[in-house]
DNA sequence: TGTTTGTTTGACCACGCGGTCAGGATGAGG
DNA sequence: CCTCATCCTGACCGCGTGGTCAAACAAACA
């Protein structure tokens, strides 16, 4: 009766079949999920708050995922795919500095459009990732590793200049999450008749190319 | 050491005059909160907990302090003054590139040894700031545009390279307070036998060094 | 010493929270 | 129309939480 069809990570290729109905209220419940956590925090949102924001009532919404918890994993679990995706798109093969601005690029506009994302992942790396830190030592460390021994390789064939890889890397997250995470005190400084992203975009660009230029 | 005799919020001028114990023990709350708190956050932190921490009842600790959000807003404000000293030094005078040099490693100086505080301050700006917007639009704006018009002026003078000097600000902000915020994810990545912070200063000084060479 | 002021505690309360349950409504297929 | 599986809800429960209070305890000080 109660059971919903449960990927539960482990369990691999069993196909979940879902009705219209689940389908639509699972989509429904995970977006709001979204907007509440990314808010307030594991902690500090309530399954009320989410079952509110969906539109259904807490009982029902707790009859599509067995627990509050369980929401969450599911909306980190997807997210680390899309959040890692512009970075797999790094090709070896390209034109080095070429490949690490548009990559710089992705990420940007990833915090523009996903800000909420975002926050979801620096509220979960902020508490220490207690739910994701397999997955940082996992998929994420092996795309870091990889990725940067291509662009340890471009440094060494002097296509660009020299830079650690990792701190590279680094500093591509931590600047293009930054506009999306601090997006408060950006907007309190800049006031309201900037925008954040596109200074930003410039500003990056700029940033990369003195970095790399060699 | 660090002196803690703190406005109650109210009076703007009221001298606090506590006993010895009062000192103490507020302290010793102030220091258990801010182990807490960056933590788990606001919500996520509970009063026992910090209570236990500073080896006190949870009654007891609430006669120091009305309430948990009485704690939270005091670590916040003083916080700010100590968050932005870094900045405060800033030197109109002094060499250009060395100044903005010596702001960034004060600040990842800072991430390194006063990563709680960091989290903490993190972790407010995620949820939209709802304490400490007052404070971002009153101390914060007012000294970024003060430093931001002293940068902008060396850009002027050719005295460093062109360069938006909010968005330099922010990249210095960004990637200093990655190391403490995202530690996890850095330490993740690098594994056991790195040292992020050491490794951090001289990518990040090679990065603003050829950023503002002209 | 006794009294006043400051400090600490156990017991307690109201409430919001995550989660359950029995059963009612609403489909879809026959 | 009936049937059955799916979908939905009001009422409820146990617990953890922030906060209170009267009373016990410790200092200070006369």
């Amino acid at each position: 009766m109660d059971q919903t069809g449960e990927e539960d990570g482990t369990g691999a290729g069993s196909a979940p079949r879902r009705t219209r109905i689940q389908q639509k209220n699972r989509e429904a419940i995970l977006e709001a999920a979204l907007e509440v956590f990314s808010q307030h925090g594991f902690r500090g949102a309530t399954v009320d708050q989410i079952a509110q924001a969906a539109g259904l009532s807490k009982p029902n919404l707790l009859y599509y995922f067995p627990s509050k918890e369980a929401i969450h994993i599911e909306l980190l679990s997807t997210l680390l795919d899309t959040w890692l995706a512009p970075l797999r798109r790094l090709d070896p093969e390209g034109d080095p500095k070429a490949e690490i601005l548009a990559y710089m690029h992705r990420k940007l506009e990833m915090s523009r459009t996903l800000p909420r994302e975002s926050r979801l992942f620096a509220n979960e790396m902020l508490q220490g990732a207690p739910r994701m830190k397999d997955m940082l030592e996992g998929d994420l460390k092996a795309l870091a590793q990889d990725k940067a021994a291509v662009i340890a390789r471009w440094s060494d064939e002097g296509k660009i200049a020299a830079v650690d890889p990792y701190h590279l890397i680094f500093a591509i997250w931590a600047l293009t999450q930054h506009y999306a995470d601090f997006e408060v005190q950006v907007r309190a400084i800049l006031g309201p008749d900037h925008d954040p992203f596109s200074e930003a975009d410039t500003f990056l660009t700029t940033l990369f190319n003195r970095l790399l230029a060699r």
